[in-house]
DNA sequence: ACGGTTCAATTGTTCACCACTTGACAGAGT
DNA sequence: ACTCTGTCAAGTGGTGAACAATTGAACCGT
């Protein structure tokens, strides 16, 4: 029988599914304050339902909750960036030196991931392609046989990819690591776990520098426009400007 | 200046954490209903300060939320505990290998817990000896320099604690681990990593196997008494009966 | 014994309200 | 001009009461 899992989820777990869309697509950008009021209104919902989503995120490391003080988009230091690539790498790794017992189910998603990362670069779509990318690595991460595990590294890549929304995609090319990840697929199926397990240490490190590099740029580029303290979370004055 | 972190806690967070201890400690046992309402009158909150805070409990697994039936403490089964310690022992055992630059603090605060250990275990104070023996693993993560890696362990280490709420401990030994500590304390003092990796392996292997035991025994002998479909969540009739 | 119906209890969600904190602002004092 | 201080509006934290939706036990007729 079809087990179609009947849509069984509370309110407040929807409008954190479509805020986390929002932080995720780059749609609500690092260091944005959201107020709740105005937030709950445009979703058509209330106020504590809203509190209870905002609580979901800012445990996901999402947003940021200031006690009194609001609540903003979080912002990803480079630290953070170099620890999560750090835990990556060991998770990862691990994974893929524990994929003895690869079932078929699994290599075969690793495939339609692929697959699916090589059409988005193809047709251009980066949200698509970085979607599918991420969820290669995930898949990696099954090898483990941990549910435990796998929410973990997704909470990790969840974190990672707010700081790839700042990424200007004109100067990066999503399409280059196509080869990269076509090759550990080969070597996953090959059994050659030592050899796809460098491979992916090197993919990881070229990785990290790379957001490092645009992050440094976009940080750099951002200190000539803002004040040096970084925007307040409440501005009286500019809402104030807009009544008028 | 003494920058003494003034307590700037929410009222939910607070809740979360008297929840957390009554679980942890084995007041609240694996398996009981909570109800919103009488919980939140006996702690003198309102009824959505109290969902926030088992919203908290409920992400960090140690309740379980299902929709329109309520929320029970969560239940650890065998399979759990299995894949708890496959993913601490590669969390630890990495943390031990990476732990070339380990400071003074550091293997201070080790030394701490040990002797804290120590001295629980010869007062019979049960509760406070896990707690300075999982004290002990969890200092072991810090040698990553990772906070995530640390809030992460923290949460599997409060899982499994609620696994060992159950055991009975007239049938287990605490004080038995003390000399496995000792050793790998002193093997990371010496710097000897790789011998304290094995050391620890085996012993997360036997800490397992015990656990496992122990919780077989506790499930043979619930089975007994137990109907097999385990207790509702929902049960009218016995606040029916407590209302003669 | 079986299958459907009723119904009270409980959770999910909304709403209105008040207390407290925050940060901008204006005026006093130097 | 500069700093300090009190004031004040905006916003969050928290409460309590209400209503809607769902569940599951009890009931009922066959």
């Amino acid at each position: 029988m079809e087990r179609t899992q009947i849509a069984r989820v509370s309110v407040a777990d929807q409008v954190a599914v479509i805020l986390r869309q929002r932080i995720l697509g780059g749609e609500l950008r690092p260091g944005t304050p959201l107020q709740e009021v105005p937030l709950a209104a445009s979703l058509g919902v209330s106020r504590n339902t809203m509190r209870e989503a905002t609580r979901i995120l800012s445990l996901e490391g999402l947003l940021k909750r200031s006690i009194h003080r609001g609540i903003a988009v979080a912002q990803l230091s480079r630290k953070d960036v170099h620890e999560i690539y750090h835990v990556r790498r060991m998770l990862e790794i691990a994974a893929v030196l524990a994929a003895r017992d690869r079932s078929p189910e699994l290599l075969h998603d690793l495939r339609a991931a692929l697959d699916q990362y090589e059409k988005s670069v193809r047709a251009r779509d980066w949200v698509s392609a970085v979607s599918h990318d991420l969820l290669f690595h995930s898949l990696l991460i099954r090898f483990h046989g941990s549910k435990r595990l796998e929410a973990f590294h997704q909470k990790l890549l969840g974190e990672l990819r707010m700081g790839m929304v700042l990424v200007d995609r004109r100067h990066d090319d999503p399409g280059m690591l196509i080869p990269v990840h076509r090759r550990l697929y080969q070597l996953l199926t090959a059994g050659k776990l030592k050899e796809c397990a460098t491979v992916l240490a090197r993919h990881l490190d070229d990785s990290e520098a790379r957001l490092a590099k645009v992050m440094d740029r976009h940080a750099s580029a951002e200190a000539g426009q803002r004040p040096a303290r970084g925007t307040s979370l409440r501005s009286p004055k500019v809402v104030a400007e807009n009544l008028r």
